[in-house]
DNA sequence: GAGTGGTCTAGACCACCGC
DNA sequence: CGGTGGTCTAGACCACTCT
C-alpha cells in the first residue's frame, strides 16, 4: 500500500495547484469555503487551512474572511535570491577560496555615509576593503564601513584572515537591511583589483544593514565580470 | 484590555525571536523542546508548533527530528525581490507608463535559444523586441522570444498596444523560471534605443518560464543606467 | 529503542467584513 | 447579523534519526 493513509494537507495543496494550473478554477475565480474543502477531501478543516494559508502565503489565492479564498489574479512573483556569504558561494563551484585584505582604516564618518546610515555628527566609521578570489581569481572587490558605535568590538578586529562579513554574522545578527543592485563601469581602482579594463561593465550589490534600528553597517560588493546572478521559482 | 486573551503562536514567535537576538540563545543553541515551551507558554504544543515552523521557514532556527531544534549558526539570508510587471513598477513611482513596440518577427528558433529552451529541431519561436518608457524617458528594452508550440495564440497577438509581459501573464501563468541578473555593456542597438552612450554599463534580467515542463518564453530586460534593483529584508 | 518534530482530528471560539 | 477564514486546544499517531 502506498503511503497515503490519511489526506494531508500536501495532497490537498497539490491538487488545488492542480485545478488553478488547469484552469478549471480560472484567475478569479471563488473557490469552495474550508467546510466544503474538507468535506470532499474528506479530511479536518485545519487540513485545509494549512493547505490554503500556504497557497496564499505563495500568492496563489487571495483570501478575505467573510468574502472566501479566490486565485490571485495577477500573482505578484517574487524570486528568492540566497545572498550567502561569499566563501560559501565560492565553495558551492568547488573553488579554492582565498581573503585578502586590502585597507583597513578608521576614520570619522564622511558626509555621504552619516547620511546613508543617519549617524550623529562626527561619528565614528572603521573602513574595510577586500578581495574575495576563487581558485585564486578576482571574484569580488568589497568595500564597507562599520559604524564603531553599534560594534565597539570591531576596533579589536584586524580582518588579517577573516572578512569583515563573516567576523560581523557571528556577532551582530542584523534583523534588517536594504540591498540595492546596480551596474557600474569599474573604476582605477577597481579595474586593478579585478584585473579587468577600466570602465567594464561590472554588477554591484550594496547593502545596507540595521540592528534593532540602529545602523550597523554599509557595504558595496562588486563582482567580476561575467558573475549571474541567479535564482529559480 | 489588550486582545491578548490567549497565547497566540505570535507571541510564542516573537519571544523566542527575542531571546535570540538578545543573545539569552546565542547561535548553535539547542532550544527547549516543542513540549516544554508549551509548558512554559501555558499553550498547546500545536501553538507552539505553529510558531517554530514559521522561524524554520525563515532560516532563524533549523529543526530536525529527535535532535531537536537550534538557532541558525550561519542564517541563509534571503532576498526577495518582486518581480512584477514593468508597467506596475513605473507606475508605482507616479511616472507615466509608454509602450512601444519595436519588432515582431516569426522564424525558426535559432540554435542558442533551442539550447536554451530545449526546443525541437525547426521549432518555430516568435521574437518580440519592444520599450518601456516612464514619462517619455526609456526605462527598459526588452527583448524577448515565444514558444509558438507552447502559445500557439500569439500568432494572433499584434502586440501593437499590450506588451508581450502582460499579455503572456493574462493567458500562460507559468509555472516555473529561472532568473538571473547581469552587468552588460550596452551595444549599439541598446545604445540607441536607451539613449545613452556605447558601452555603458546595464542592468540585464534574463528569465527563462516554463508552463508544467513546457519552455514558454525567456526574454532579457535592459534597463537604463541608473536603475536600482532593492528590496528589504 | 526512544526522543523529537510533523501532522491530523474534532471541536470550539473569535475576528473581520459584507449584507 | 451571519458567513468565512484565523486560531487554539487536547489528544493521538507517525516518521525520522540519534544512540
Amino acid at each position: 500500500m502506498t503511503n497515503s493513509r490519511k489526506t494531508s494537507f500536501q495532497d490537498v495543496r497539490d491538487e488545488v495547484i492542480r485545478r488553478i494550473q488547469d484552469r478549471e478554477w480560472p484567475q478569479g475565480t471563488l473557490l469552495p469555503t474550508e467546510f466544503e474543502l474538507a468535506e470532499e477531501f474528506g479530511c479536518a478543516r485545519a487540513t485545509v487551512n494549512r493547505a490554503m494559508r500556504e497557497l496564499a502565503e505563495r500568492g496563489i489565492v487571495d483570501r478575505k474572511r467573510k468574502s472566501g479564498t479566490r486565485v490571485a489574479v495577477a500573482p505578484v512573483k517574487q524570486a528568492v535570491f540566497e545572498i550567502a556569504v561569499v566563501r560559501h558561494t565560492i565553495e558551492e563551484t568547488n573553488a579554492t577560496y582565498r581573503y585578502a585584505l586590502v585597507q583597513r582604516t578608521l576614520a570619522t564618518a564622511p558626509d555621504w555615509l552619516a547620511a546613508q546610515l543617519n549617524l550623529p555628527d562626527r561619528a565614528r566609521a572603521l573602513q574595510v576593503k577586500c578581495m574575495h578570489y576563487a581558485d585564486n581569481r578576482p571574484f569580488q572587490f568589497e568595500n564597507r564601513w562599520i559604524n564603531v558605535d553599534a560594534v565597539p568590538d570591531v576596533l579589536e578586529a584586524d580582518f588579517a584572515s577573516l572578512g569583515p562579513n563573516e567576523w560581523l554574522l557571528e556577532r551582530v545578527p542584523f534583523t534588517d537591511a536594504e540591498i540595492g543592485l546596480t551596474s557600474v563601469a569599474a573604476d582605477a581602482s577597481l579595474s586593478e583589483f579585478l584585473a579587468i579594463p577600466l570602465a567594464t561593465p561590472v554588477l554591484q550589490l550594496d547593502r545596507t544593514t540595521w540592528f534593532q534600528g540602529q545602523p550597523v553597517t554599509y557595504v558595496r560588493m562588486s563582482y567580476h565580470p561575467g558573475y549571474r546572478m541567479s535564482t529559480r521559482y
